[in-house]
DNA sequence: GGAAAAAAATAAAGTAGTTTAAGAAATTAG
DNA sequence: CTAATTTCTTAAACTACTTTATTTTTTTCC
């Protein structure tokens, strides 16, 4: 719980009181490897706050290929808000890549927080801000960058991931197959 | 004016005061085919909202070529998030492809709308809730769709843009040539 | 309304990234 | 600790898309 407070804290201040009120909405929740936090197709009933460890978000396109769409590690929000906010099915599933704790919140819980805790609806509002700035480099980089060079941004702005994902979910980020990605690598090792 | 007041509507009830109110916020301006709404480099001191015409936001690469991120044509939203709350340097440059008209609000009359009209955070949240998943599925798209289904793609959920707007721009913004357009066209034409 | 400029089409040669396949290395599970 | 499974590597053939260049069509603008 501290973890989501302090990065609650970052972006507005929160009464003592509206603190204690805050924790009551969130749960607290354990996820094995592997398991699935999502499941395309159902309907997506929590937005996601990782404590600790690691979850994917992907889909599988209509070759029954994976295309990983984000990672989240601590500190990070995830979940399908399409699914979530019009309580429609989702195309995406998200997974962990490691034992995984979360702090989960629900859509009639969230709906509540922002009637109860008002100045939390400016910390969701900067959140998805946060999220459109990053999906939009992210656009940009998949349209104007080689695989080459999105790799290498990748490498420098989140040289942790690189350590923590197989390389097959790392290329599936990328827009590449995971035999692309060895080649690159072993050029850039032997540049 | 009005086609905003209908768009918020649309999301949030207003009163008849916070109408009046909220009118002062905004202002109307014309952009010439051609011209320059934001210049990259530059920082961006407004978001717009297209009343009638049509904008493309694009970068440009460093080989010099321009990738276009966006359109925004009537009953949009647009401008630089990052640049506009920041107040840093943006990476984009906004143009209008066709006489445009705009609302544009500047980054202090922004902060102080929430303030004297907070219902109004509600709307912007949704819109950045649908800018998210707009963006993201874009994201898939890129990732795992072939450029003639994201052509398809854009046909269907677009056609009226497809007339309004250059192919060359149509072009950068699927991530392909103007030559490999036209040849998908053709062949497609041909099937 | 006609010259100049911009956009679109066509085509051939080139390249970034995929596919397929098979072996090596690392990880998982009993 | 070992077998089974998954991940990573290497390499050759292939394909989707780019590049370059030329011609045709459309749009702009005085």
């Amino acid at each position: 719980m501290n973890r989501l407070l302090q990065h609650i804290n970052q972006h507005i201040k929160l009464s003592s009181g509206n603190i204690e009120k805050l924790k009551k909405f969130f749960t607290i929740k354990s996820y094995k490897k592997k398991e699935y936090l999502l499941h395309f197709g159902s309907i997506s009933r929590y937005e996601f706050f990782v404590i600790k460890g690691c979850l994917r978000t992907f889909i599988v396109d209509k070759n029954g290929t994976e295309h990983n769409i984000m990672f989240a590690t601590e500190n990070w929000w995830t979940g399908d808000i399409a699914s979530f906010f019009n309580q429609t099915p989702t195309s995406y599933s998200i997974q962990a890549l490691e034992k995984t704790d979360v702090l989960q919140i629900s859509k009639e819980k969230w709906e509540n927080l922002f009637i109860q805790i008002p100045e939390f609806g400016h910390y969701a509002r900067v959140m998805f801000q946060n999220a459109t700035v990053a999906q939009q480099s992210r656009i940009i980089q998949n349209l104007s960058y080689t695989a080459e060079e999105r790799y290498l941004d990748f490498l420098a702005k989140s040289p942790n991931l690189i350590q923590r994902i197989p390389q097959k979910h790392i290329a599936s980020y990328l827009g590449i197959t995971p035999e692309f990605l060895s080649m690159l690598r072993n050029k850039l090792v032997h540049n």
